[in-house]
DNA sequence: CTGTTAGCGCCTTCAG
DNA sequence: CTGAAGGCGCTAACAG
C-alpha cells in the first residue's frame, strides 16, 4: 500500500526497500540503472520512487563517495557586467555536467577571500573558480588548497604565482590595440586609468599601452597614469584633477569599466567635448556602451565564454580527480568596438 | 608527534583523537566550544587542530545534523542588473549567518525551473529565495516544496498563488508614478512595453499604467500595449513596428530593462527625437542610464536591499525550521529619477 | 540477480 | 569532565 504522505515517514532507501520487500541495496542500484538487476524490479522500484516523489539525500552520497557534485566560485563582485556574464557561462557548464554551484563574494578583500578558501577545504566543493581580489598578495591560502586535493582554475584576474590552469583574454595585446586606437585618431597626450594593485591584468594592459605610445613615438609620462581606488566618488575626483592639471589630455584609455563611466561622466561635468576634445576608449561588457552619444568605444572581453571554458577545464580535471592542474593557459580574444557617433 | 601532511594522513576527528589521547566525542565537544570540556583539553585541541589545518567535513555535519547551511537561490538570469545587485545582498546576508549560497539560473524556462526545484528537494538547501521565470504557470513544484520542509521567499517575481514571505517593490505605484510623470510631461499617446507573460509584477505595473491614464482623462488603447519576447532582436523589431505604426507615440514607459534600452536604441534609429519628439521612462538598474545623452529617465528598484531582506526573512525561519512562512508581503520602495537633457 | 555488512565523518544520547 | 555506542542516508565490497 502506498504512503502519499512523506511529510510523515521519511522517503529514503530504507522506506522505499521496506515497502517493496527489497533490500536497501537492491533499491540503490535500481534507481542508479545498475546493470545488475532485473528491469522487472527495476521498474518497480522507480514507480514507487517517483510516485513518492522519492530525491536522494545528496550529502549522504557525498559523505560515502567523497564527491560533492559542486564547484565554488570566488570572485570579487557580482555587481559587475562582466562577472555578471561569467557566471552565467559556468552555470550553464556546471549544470550541463550535473554540477551545483556555489557563488562567494570576496569584495576585493584578502582577509574575506582567505576565510572563503579556508572554509572551502572541508569538503564542501569538488573544484574551485577564482578570480583573485584586488588585495590579495600572498597566495598561501591559495596553495594550500593543493593539499586539500582541490583543483582550482582561475579566469580573468589569474594568480601568476601558482600553477594551474589560467583563462585569460589578450590583456597585453588589447591594451596595445586600445592605444594604438587612440594614436590613429589622432591622440597626442594619452591617459591610462587602471586599478591600484597588482593585478597582473593590469600589468599587461598597462604594458601594452605603454609599448604602443613607444612604437609610435610618443614618450610615456608617468603623470598620465591614474592608479584608481575602490571608492567610485573618489576616482571621479582624481580623475577630475587628472583633467584639470593636464588640459593636454586628448586621449583616455580606462582598464576597467567603471572607470571608464566615471571618466566620460568627468569629461561632461568639465564641458570638455567627447569626440572631439578628448577620445575614450574603455574595458567594459556595458551593452549600453553603445547607446551613449557619442558612444562609448569600447574593448569587450568574451566573458560567457571565459566563464564556460574555466568551467570546462575544471570539470574535466574534476572527473579525473586532479588535484593539479597542467599549467594551461588559456587566452581568449576581447572584441575592440571603435564606436562613432552616428553625427545626429 | 605532529603529522604536518595531511595529504598523507586524513584530516579528521578521528585521527585528530588519537594524536591527543582522547575520545572523538571529546574533539568534537572541544572543538564546538562545549561547557563540558576543561578549558585545558579545549587549548590542545584547538592547538593541533589548526596545526594541521582541520577543517570539519561539512556534508557529514549536514548528514547528521539534517542541516546544510546553504540557501538556494534561484532566478531566471543573472546577466541582468538587477538581479546581479540582489545576489550581493543575499550573498551578504548568507555570509553573516555563516549560510552558503548555491545559484540556478532558469533562464525564464519552466522545465528547469522544475527540475532544479526537484533536485533542491534532496536536502541540499535549508531554503529557497526564488524570482520565477516568466514561462511558469503551474506551481505545483513550489508547493511541493511544502512537503519537503524547506522554506521559499519570492522576491521581485513572486509567485501569488503560494502563500509564503514575499520580497517585492511598490510596482502599481511606480506604474501608476511612471506614467503620470511622461502625462505630466505633456505625452498624449503612451505606450506600454512590458514582458509577456503571466509576471505579478508586470500585471501591477500594468494596472498602474491603466489607472494613471484614466485618472488624467486619456483613454487607455489596447494597441499601445506591447508584449515583448524572450529575443531581443525580435524585441527591437516589434518596437520599430509599433512605433512606425503609431507615430503619434509621444511617451513610452518600459517595464523592463531591456525594452528601455532597445526603445532608446530604436527611438535613435528611427531619428525620433528623445524626448522633443517620444519621452522613455523605464524600469532600470543600469547606472548608465544617467549618462545617456539625452539621460533616461528610470525607475530604480532597491535590488541590493531587495536582495538582502529576503535573506534575512528565510535565514530566519530557516533557523527556527519553519517550513511555512507566514505570508507576509515586504514592499520595499523604488525611486523615481527624472532625468533631464544637461542642454550641452 | 539480490542480500548482508561495513563504513564515509560527524554529532548526540547515555554512562560513567 | 570524558568515553563508548549508535546512527544520519547512502554506496561498495563481498557473499550467496
Amino acid at each position: 500500500m502506498l504512503n502519499l504522505f512523506p511529510a510523515m515517514t521519511p522517503v529514503n532507501l530504507k522506506s522505499l526497500s521496506e515497502q517493496l520487500n527489497l533490500s536497501i541495496a537492491t533499491v540503490s542500484r535500481a534507481l542508479r540503472d545498475s546493470h545488475e538487476v532485473s528491469e522487472a524490479t527495476k521498474v518497480r522500484v522507480r514507480a514507487l520512487a517517483s510516485a513518492l516523489h522519492y530525491e536522494p539525500n545528496a550529502y549522504a552520497s557525498s559523505l560515502r563517495r567523497n564527491i560533492s557534485k559542486t564547484i565554488g566560485v570566488v570572485i570579487p563582485k557580482v555587481a559587475n557586467h562582466f562577472f555578471a556574464l561569467a557566471i552565467n557561462g559556468i552555470e550553464e557548464a556546471a549544470r550541463q555536467s550535473g554540477y551545483h554551484v556555489l557563488i562567494y563574494l570576496t569584495h576585493d578583500d584578502y582577509e574575506r577571500e582567505m576565510s572563503i578558501v579556508q572554509h572551502l577545504k572541508g569538503g564542501r566543493v569538488d573544484g574551485l573558480l577564482m578570480s583573485v581580489a584586488s588585495g590579495t598578495q600572498d597566495f598561501a591560502h591559495l596553495r594550500s588548497l593543493k593539499d586539500a586535493n582541490i583543483p582550482i582554475v582561475f579566469f580573468d584576474r589569474v594568480c601568476a604565482e601558482i600553477e594551474t590552469a589560467k583563462v585569460t583574454t589578450n590583456d597585453y595585446e588589447s591594451g596595445y590595440q586600445a592605444t594604438e586606437h587612440l594614436i590613429q585618431a589622432g591622440c597626442r597626450t594619452i591617459a591610462h586609468l587602471l586599478i591600484s594593485n597588482n593585478l597582473s591584468i593590469g600589468q599587461f594592459r598597462h604594458q601594452g599601452y605603454l609599448d604602443a605610445l613607444t612604437a609610435n613615438d610618443q614618450a610615456p609620462d608617468p603623470d598620465l597614469v591614474m592608479s584608481g581606488v575602490m571608492d567610485n566618488e573618489q576616482n571621479v575626483a582624481l580623475i577630475r584633477e587628472l583633467l584639470l592639471r593636464r588640459p593636454d589630455i586628448d586621449g583616455i584609455f580606462a582598464s576597467v569599466e567603471r572607470l571608464a563611466i566615471s571618466a566620460y561622466r568627468v569629461c561632461h561635468e568639465l564641458q570638455r567635448r567627447i569626440p572631439e576634445d578628448v577620445k575614450i576608449i574603455g574595458f567594459s561588457n556595458l551593452e549600453a556602451a553603445a547607446l551613449l552619444d557619442p558612444p562609448l568605444s569600447t574593448i569587450t572581453q568574451p566573458a560567457y565564454d571565459i566563464g564556460r571554458e574555466a568551467a570546462k577545464i575544471l570539470l574535466r580535471a574534476v572527473e579525473k580527480k586532479k588535484a593539479v592542474l597542467s599549467t594551461q593557459s588559456v587566452v581568449l580574444e576581447s572584441t575592440l568596438f571603435a564606436r562613432q557617433s552616428t553625427g545626429s
